[in-house]
DNA sequence: GCCTTGACAAGAATGGTTCTTATCTGGTAT
DNA sequence: ATACCAGATAAGAACCATTCTTGTCAAGGC
């Protein structure tokens, strides 16, 4: 029996992948799926989706990447793991970091018997160019675009 | 001219929003939208979902209700729009309140020209009765069920 | 060189939410 | 009272991010 040295063919390099790796490496922008999987198809023609997804749930299970949960109407993507927070423009739907780890203020008060595992903290506010812009138009609602 | 003193017809009550209304007052458990149609459709049999819908973002915008968003399936609905924060569990997903408004931690250094709105703050964990059953079956992974 | 295992592409399926269309209704002005 | 009109409703289609399925393919171990 080696039924125990044979723990790790887990994760395959292909082409595909080592290209989506590339694109994430270093990216400051906090790409969401779709912006992955554009960014990506341009040196794979044939890229599947479901091979971007499929390439992005195995970093996160191997905790080389993150999940941020700050935009409702999609995941975005950060190949930076060390638990930073996000503010997120709510015009434009820029991410920026916050390099504050916003340390968890536990509750006083935990409801009993719940055990408390994680804390998400995430903020909205409005990124210099938007504010550039609303500032000239006065007021302006483009939160109608959504950004990809 | 009267064209100023008939500045609110907006928002006109029908049986069916009655019947909203009735269902979230007081409520404590942080109903999804669907929650929120089963639990009204039972006295309005051609309830429509859309009718939930439109109410439900009838009511957040004249501030009468708050969307959480702790979970990452659905948005959930609290009538309490009292800004306190939230405890999910993770393994049933029930939402229970902390009345501590966890005091936003504001970043100390935003980036440069980011004007910051809000922050969320969420917390997840394991509420007692998940905790209980994970504590006799040792490790249990009830992930898959997704409680509407 | 087989054979198992994981990866891939393509597209269908899922599920929460929004949109569209046509109909209905209640209040207002006539 | 009656016509009218804005808003509300029902029904279901549409939308969109994500997941799942199916069949094919390639790499490594034997």
């Amino acid at each position: 029996m080696k039924t125990e040295q044979k723990k790790k063919p887990a994760f395959r390099m292909t082409p595909q992948r080592a290209g989506i790796l590339r694109y994430l490496d270093g990216n400051k922008r906090h790409p969401s799926a779709e912006q992955v999987y554009r960014g990506v198809a341009g040196k794979f023609p044939g890229l599947s989706f479901a091979t971007v997804y499929n390439t992005l749930q195995s970093l996160l299970s191997q905790g080389e990447l993150a999940e941020i949960k700050i935009d409702p109407a999609r995941s975005r993507f950060d190949p930076c793991t060390s638990g930073h927070s996000h503010l997120m423009c709510v015009t434009c739907g820029a991410i920026a970091d916050l390099e504050a780890p916003a340390r968890p203020p536990l509750p006083r008060r935990a409801p009993a018997g719940f055990r408390i595992l994680r804390c998400n903290i995430e903020f909205y506010g409005v990124c210099p160019a938007c504010g550039k812009k609303a500032g000239k138009k006065e007021k302006i609602s483009c939160q109608k675009k959504k950004k990809k």
